[in-house]
DNA sequence: TTGAAAGCGTTACCAG
DNA sequence: CTGGTAACGCTTTCAA
């Protein structure tokens, strides 16, 4: 900018106000400083900006990982809102570890983010370090993993209902037991599913059995061995509904390798991604959740919260059951 | 910090120097300083530093998407390096579009990064922005689909040698004619994994027929549709090789509904991780990138060029070749 | 309509 | 060992 005004023999505040459209500076002078600055590629320096105004324009993320295609694509709703806004964002990763997550935390308002939009990573279960942003006045919203919901806003799925919904499919299609495979019972998203599944059953005055409920751990192994648990009971069930991707897939290969056909003998929902349930075969009937909605609605709360001061809300973004085939037991 | 010097009735110079341990300062000094500091919560301003030194300790990435595993997992080994040398990321998606990939790069060109680590788009035929970058002198590292490799340093997998072997494999396990499945035929990646293909082929004197060689776009429907139309012909391919997990597994859906057996009928070998090779039915034999070592070696070759000008380097990091069930026709 | 100068938070150099 | 001051790039009064 000094070069430019050297350049044109005119002062560093005319050239300021001259690219900035400045309604008290010539029309001429105004062309002439934008030309040349065009021609020599000039860049305002944001960190002159943000030192000057203290808004860099950032906003920090904190996910469990990147890598699992449910936060990436939370992550791809919140960037893309960012940016149509001029913001940017800056990504951190917990691993799901506390100390990692707090760590994050630090970073993040050491770099001067204006906000911080975050899921709680499975360890933690002390939020103190999340309670002082609200003394430090930095805007926090919550997905999917949440807390201190009445100081921070934060976004989240009906677990409860798209449980219920995929219970009832299954049911309105010709099973008629029902188990259910899930992850340790301390996980809230656990127990809301699990409500929901059972709460389905009751509606339909359908007696509840302790033994079709199998609920360890969330991964590709413990959904293999909940299947073949649960089928190689005396009485076994004609209908599995899967609490995550991993279940679902490990318990699609456990009942195929008994011998056992989807859906006929043993129908089947998981929770995933369009993508891979469409790859699996036979397709996987699913809830789908509206991962980069999700994404957008956190930012957009973010954003409101970044102009004014708003109070603290929860946006419910429903999760879809995609009917495939694996579901389905009486065509019609 | 001007707050801290007046309480502690010293210069603001002093408390500076104190905060980063000068040497010429007493030590009861510097711990009166560092204490206030922590009571009073103190955080330096980056944006002061980065107006200071102009290095923000800021990387960006550019992807065609950060949803793919493939590119998750490369940012998720980018980052961590990244983080550990106390430098952030942000992260800008291209979704696989020439103009938004321009956008990118001015975007995080304007924010000051130090440096970029790029995958080109699969639409970037024109190089010229990119080139723009070694005038400004902003150090720039690609990998996976490079280009202006005598300019800029990059990562790459052994694209030739793991398409070589993975149809040499095909070959030994009893495939006799193999087709080949690709993108479009600009992006380096399919150049040399075909060249791996056509190579082995050669290698074993099997004549090399153009109707088994598929090149249109890299995604799930042209897996398809590859499939089908290769499928389709008078003297069908017993073999395919799919030069990305989406083709991949676009290729399978194609061939299960022709009723064909994988792999008795069709052998297929794809290229995709760990988890989803293993979700389908048949495991898929795959080339596996080691994603996450890539996106070290990317983050530590820009790491190197930010200290000191350092020669542009190619850094190859292999791909192994999982053999599961889709691809072994005689089993022994 | 334009120019000069202060100030944003920090470091570094030069004096004391 | 410590204090004063310039400088980083830009905006914004205040004066002319």
């Amino acid at each position: 900018m000094k070069d430019l005004a050297a350049e044109l023999g005119v002062s560093i505040s005319t050239v300021s106000r001259a690219l900035k459209n400045s309604p008290e500076i010539s029309k001429e002078m105004c062309e002439r400083v934008k030309t040349l600055a065009k021609k020599r590629n000039y860049r305002p320096n944001p960190f002159a900006m943000s030192l000057l105004k203290n808004s860099p324009r950032l906003i920090g993320i904190i996910v469990p990982d990147i890598v699992t295609h449910f936060y990436s694509s939370i992550i791809s709703g919140i960037s893309d809102v960012a940016r149509k806004n001029s913001y940017s964002v800056i990504i951190t990763s917990t691993y799901e570890q506390y100390e990692l997550e707090k760590q994050s935390l630090e970073d993040l308002i050491n770099i001067r983010v204006e906000g911080i939009i975050a899921c709680l990573s499975q360890e933690t279960t002390d939020y103190s370090h999340f309670d002082h942003l609200a003394d430090q006045n930095i805007p926090l919203v919550f997905f999917d993993r949440v807390c201190l919901t009445e100081k921070f806003s934060s976004v989240i799925t009906d677990n409860v209902e798209s449980a219920q919904k995929a219970t009832e499919h299954l049911l309105a299609t010709g099973s008629k037991r029902i188990g259910f495979i899930g992850g340790s019972n301390h996980l809230e998203i656990v127990q809301q599913r699990k409500h929901g599944y059972l709460q389905a059953l009751r509606d339909h005055k359908i007696p509840i059995e302790k033994e079709l409920v199998f609920c360890k751990k969330i991964d590709y192994k413990q959904g293999y061995e909940g299947a073949c648990t649960l089928l190689s009971q005396a009485n076994p069930p004609d209908a599995i509904l899967a609490m995550t991707d991993s279940i679902a897939f490990g318990a699609m290969r456990a009942i195929k390798e008994k011998g056992l056909r989807i859906p006929e003998d043993v129908a089947l929902i998981g929770y995933t991604d369009e993508a891979h349930s469409n790859y699996v075969d036979p397709p996987l009937t699913a809830v789908t959740h509206q991962t980069y909605k999700m994404g957008e609605a956190a930012c957009n709360l973010m954003l409101r919260r970044l102009k004014g001061t708003e109070k603290p809300k929860q946006i419910v973004v429903p999760a879809l059951l995609s009917i495939r085939e694996s579901s389905v037991k009486n065509r019609v």
